[in-house]
DNA sequence: ATGGGTCCT
DNA sequence: AGGACCC
């Protein structure tokens, strides 16, 4: 136990919390949730060193522009920096080897498949992913089922590091919640590196927040789990309140002008304290968050809400090129959402004025303007990465005149960065029940698309070339994906090969979250262990999902 | 920095 | 449409 008498336990305090958060079932029997947060190891790094396993024992990082924004971990073991400008990197350490990684299109198809691997090892659990190389997992149903497990098929050894490991009690329910997390966590690493050949950080924690500060403690390729009573023990290593995930510079900036410059400043501080530049609400996260305190719920993330290309560039100051730019940014994002399968209805034209910018005297201005497009442009992208010239000219077409709501062409301007999005997707109808039903319904929906172009044929005229040869990603990861099945844990984790025979993954994947919650816990776990559905109401909802034999 | 994304106002 | 946040 904590000397500290103050009660910073958040699983209790979030017991209460969680009761106006709309998404979070409450947790059963005063149990915390258990959150699993998985963290690649310097990601565009370690996606260059599989395509090119030569660079696993050099010095190596990865350039957009003139900024380098990862190194390896060889590098770092030289005391080479995680990140900097490619000028200075390169001037002190000239051993660096860099390699152009502003075409994202590797990391995104690692990226999802990442996404793959953790979502067919926590079936039925609500993932959220963060960027490319971060994803959250909601694994409080599986463990809470696991929980009741007899003891000794259930001896829940802690995979990883505990932080301050001394309070352990493996008694204590909260702590073997946290410790079948662990398991999880493990598991989902492992395969992670079997698979893919990448290696990842992950914390273990009662929340989002916890759990990504304290996959931190131990990197690369670790994991770390925190107990409730150390969360204060954990948020004092923090050196600023700009290091909580959610508190960015803007939030932090307000936070000093009203005097708040610790993280225990903030954890002290009273609503009324930060109401002259804060809403109650936000003012009662902030102090929360602060105290370790967030109920957010793990959100399942679907597909793209929107998918976007932007260049920077030296200047652009003619109608022209930036038609030249367009076309080109057009060219690639058209391929992006042939991939992706949906006909998005709304397109959007990014740009920066560097004239505009200091007329303003701001550092960063940019603008944009949106507007609908007509189905019938872009459904030739249902079929294919390129669009008829007709259409296509008219999609550059309206991408200028977007542009020239932005720029006056007869007033001097700079561009500097422009960029193309498209957004609004139509739902897909592949959710309803009905379509679970119909006979090749599923057929049509998340189709994977192979590129049809390469990606060396995308590069602006004006850059570099892309030279190294790229190795198929199924050729790549190859030597690590050696299709054995891992040994049986004492302890079962939820695994696809665990769905009952008789239900469809498909229609598990697309179920919503609180039905798959409910068929999670109502399952017999057949096979896993002795525990007994939880509630038998659900079983005829099960019912209604199972395949038709 | 860069080249992406998310959600909220 | 912009701004906050995240990577």
């Amino acid at each position: 136990m904590s000397d500290d008498e103050t009660d910073w336990g958040a699983s209790l305090s979030e017991l209460s919390a969680v009761g106006h958060a709309p998404l979070i079932p409450p947790p059963p029997s005063g149990l915390p949730r258990v959150i699993i947060h998985i963290d690649l190891d310097c990601f565009y790094a370690q996606v260059e060193m599989v395509r090119q396993p030569a660079l696993r024992s050099q010095p190596m990082g990865v350039r957009q522009k003139q900024m380098v924004i990862t190194t390896n971990y060889t590098a770092r073991a030289r005391g080479i920096p995680k990140s900097g400008s490619v000028q200075a990197l390169t001037q002190a350490y000239p051993e660096l080897i860099l390699v152009n990684g502003e075409d994202l299109y590797e990391y995104r198809r690692f990226s999802q498949r990442i996404f793959e691997v953790v979502s067919s090892m926590t079936f039925a659990h609500a993932v959220e992913r963060l960027g490319m190389d971060e994803n959250f997992i909601d694994v409080t149903p599986w463990v809470h089922a696991h929980l009741s497990a007899p003891a000794e098929i259930d001896p829940s050894p802690v995979q990883g590091h505990v932080f301050q490991a001394a309070s352990w009690d493996k008694s204590d329910p909260v702590h073997r919640c946290l410790a079948l997390g662990s398991v999880l966590a493990q598991r989902i690493r492992t395969r992670i590196r079997e698979e893919l050949g990448l290696t990842s950080a992950a914390g273990i924690a009662v929340n989002k927040t916890l759990a990504k500060l304290v996959g931190g403690c131990h990197k690369p390729d670790d994991q770390t789990l925190l107990l409730p009573d150390q969360t204060l023990a954990l948020l004092q290593t923090l050196p600023s309140p700009r290091s909580i995930p959610g508190i960015g510079s803007a939030t932090h900036a307000s936070l000093l002008e009203l005097g708040i410059d610790t993280l225990a400043d903030l954890q002290a501080a009273q609503v009324s304290n930060l109401a002259e530049m804060f809403d109650r609400e936000t003012a009662e996260r902030l102090i929360q968050l602060s105290q370790g305190i967030d109920p957010s719920p793990v959100k399942t993330s679907g597909r793209p809400q929107s998918i976007g290309l932007e260049d920077r560039f030296k200047v652009i100051t003619t109608r022209d090129e930036s038609k030249t730019k367009l076309k080109w940014l057009w060219g690639r994002l058209a391929q992006l959402i042939y991939e992706d399968g949906r006909i998005p209805r709304v397109i959007r034209v990014t740009a920066r004025d560097q004239i505009k910018e200091r007329a303003q005297g701001r550092r960063w201005l940019k603008e944009s303007r949106q507007t609908q497009i007509a189905g019938h442009i872009l459904t030739g992208l249902k079929t294919n990465p390129d669009l008829p010239q007709r259409e296509e000219s008219q999609v550059v077409d309206i991408c200028l005149s977007l542009l020239d709501k932005m720029v006056n062409h007869s007033a001097p301007y700079q561009l500097t960065l422009l960029g193309i999005g498209v957004s609004d997707f139509p739902p897909e109808t592949a959710n309803t029940i009905q379509n679970y039903f119909v006979a090749g319904a599923k057929e049509t929906r998340n189709e994977k698309r192979q590129p049809k172009r390469s990606h060396a044929a995308m590069t602006p005229p004006n850059e570099e070339a892309m030279c190294q040869p790229t190795p198929d990603i199924d050729e790549a990861i190859r030597p690590c994906s050696k299709k054995v099945k891992p040994a049986p844990l004492a302890i079962p984790v939820c695994d696809v090969s665990d769905i009952p025979h008789d239900w469809d993954p498909e229609v598990w994947a697309n179920l919503p979250m609180d039905i798959r919650t409910e068929l999670l816990a109502s399952q017999p776990i057949q096979s896993r262990t002795n525990v007994k559905p939880l509630n038998k109401k659900t079983k005829s909802i099960a019912s209604y999902f199972q395949k038709k034999s």
